[in-house]
RNA sequence: CCAGUCGGCCGGGCGGCCGCUGCUCGCCGGUCCAGGAUCGCAAGGUCAAGCGCCAGCGGGUGGAGGAAAGUCCGGGCUCCAAGGACGCACGGUGGCGGCUAACGGCCGCCGGGGGCGACCCCAGGGAAAGUGCCACAGAAAUGAAACCGCCUGCGCUUGCGCCUUCGGGCCGGACGCGGGCAAGGGUGAAAAGGUGCGGUAAGAGCGCACCGCGGUUCUGGCAACAGCGCCGGCAUGGCAAACCCCACCGGGAGCAAGACCAAAUAGGGGUGACCGGGCGCGAGGGGAAACUUUCGGCGCCGAGCCUGUUUCCUGGCCGUCACCCGGGUUGGUUGCUUUGAGGUCUGCAGCAAUGCGUGACCAAGACGAAUGGCCGCCGCGGGGGGCAACCCCCAGACAGAACCCGGCUUACAGGCCGGCUGGAGAA
């Protein structure tokens, strides 16, 4: 904790319907709050210059989850996290999409930042299939 | 104080830590541009300071709603090349007057209905232009009708009825045939005005009075309409959010509008080839001249095409193909947020909506979309415990700007203020 943590922290944010698209297919961890996807960004040629020792992330949260107010409310949480855990926990080099589920608007806020500790330290280590299998059966 | 009614307002507060975004100031760095000083013959180099831009740090300051919602009306703005006239179709509005940029909004008034009242509700033009629809019940449902019933004539019959000059007569009843009536019963949302008196065989606007309805004179009012009088005995049920008729209003699409810049494709400019409605003018070539020839040069006419459509007017576009130059989609900038039909205080005009003047005031600008995350305290509300101070627990409404305004509608925990009405109490 000697470096000051609000130097390190400032997000930088996927924008991109490409990017996130393109993460779709990459790894993932659920949780009961968020899902959490991750690839890294080597070998993918960028339309803009970015800095490779940078993680970066998006947030996707539907209409599913509730109005724009509860919607709002839900982002504001996830990033809020976010900023707390990111430069500790996220590998540079990577692009992170944190899919909302619908106790993140509501779930006590340390236990969130918990789980997103574990989430973005087991993502790495166990790809999960489910969506990749979902896609080769509608390959077919 | 209780009950009610109308209008206005609020939509938790304070603090700590950590963030996001706009503007602004300062510092450090980078970059660009022109100028200055200086070195050099020159190209150019060096130096410090400055404008702009970019990035970082620090300070200051602003940052969701009353409905930001639904997208139901009305505008501004933008594009459809610019604009006008008349109409058709379609859609909308619907008492009258005013306000407003405009409206389907608001204010005032009128009419109808409801309420003891304050007050509330009304899609409130036309049903004697036409077409159409009124189920069920009921005898009959709209150029109406007679089931029960009431009255009556005739026939037949009847009565411990009454009178008798013993022939019969009177009265009442049953049945049959006929006539009159529409008061009463019954059906229905609705049955050809209502109530009362007179009248009659029984009845009936048959007559009269009042009320209602229709017509009309006069008076009042800008008008919707109201009032008084007179006339008509009264011939016209409802539905127009059924078609329709009348009056008035409306071109379409929307900030993903549109503008600019950067990377790939059409209209526009140049060259070539093919094809060429008529007339005139001009220019060039040929010819001494008459004249002839070339030119998608210009003008006129004709044909064709061009705003959602039709008719018309002004206007615009007009041969095809190939090659070469300039230009839609994606990214950025802009539109884009402090000059706006802004609210508010006060003065004046007005019953009011509102208008005019004056002063001070407020105005978020994001774009995978900021305006917050976590925590503590206080306050309000509900529940429980306790004599009480107080303690514990629970819940915190509807809901998130996306170009901007004026309205309408819908959603909403809890609370505050004021006017008025009805009642109760006190003086």
């Amino acid at each position: 904790m000697t470096a000051p943590v609000t130097a390190a922290t400032k997000l930088v944010m996927l924008k991109r319907r490409s990017e996130f698209l393109r993460i779709r297919n990459g790894l993932r961890w659920s949780t009961a709050a968020f899902v959490v996807e991750t690839k890294a960004r080597a070998g993918w040629t960028s339309p803009m210059p970015i800095d490779a020792g940078l993680a970066r992330f998006g947030l996707t949260v539907t209409k599913q989850l509730g109005g724009a107010v509860d919607r709002n409310r839900i982002r504001r949480r996830l990033r809020a996290a976010l900023q707390q855990i990111a430069a500790p926990h996220a590998k540079p080099g990577f692009d992170y999409v944190v899919i909302a589920r619908a106790p993140a608007g509501t779930c006590d806020f340390d236990q969130l930042v918990a789980d997103l500790v574990t989430a973005f330290e087991r993502v790495h280590s166990r790809p999960a299939k489910p969506r990749q299998e979902k896609r080769a059966t509608k390959s077919k």
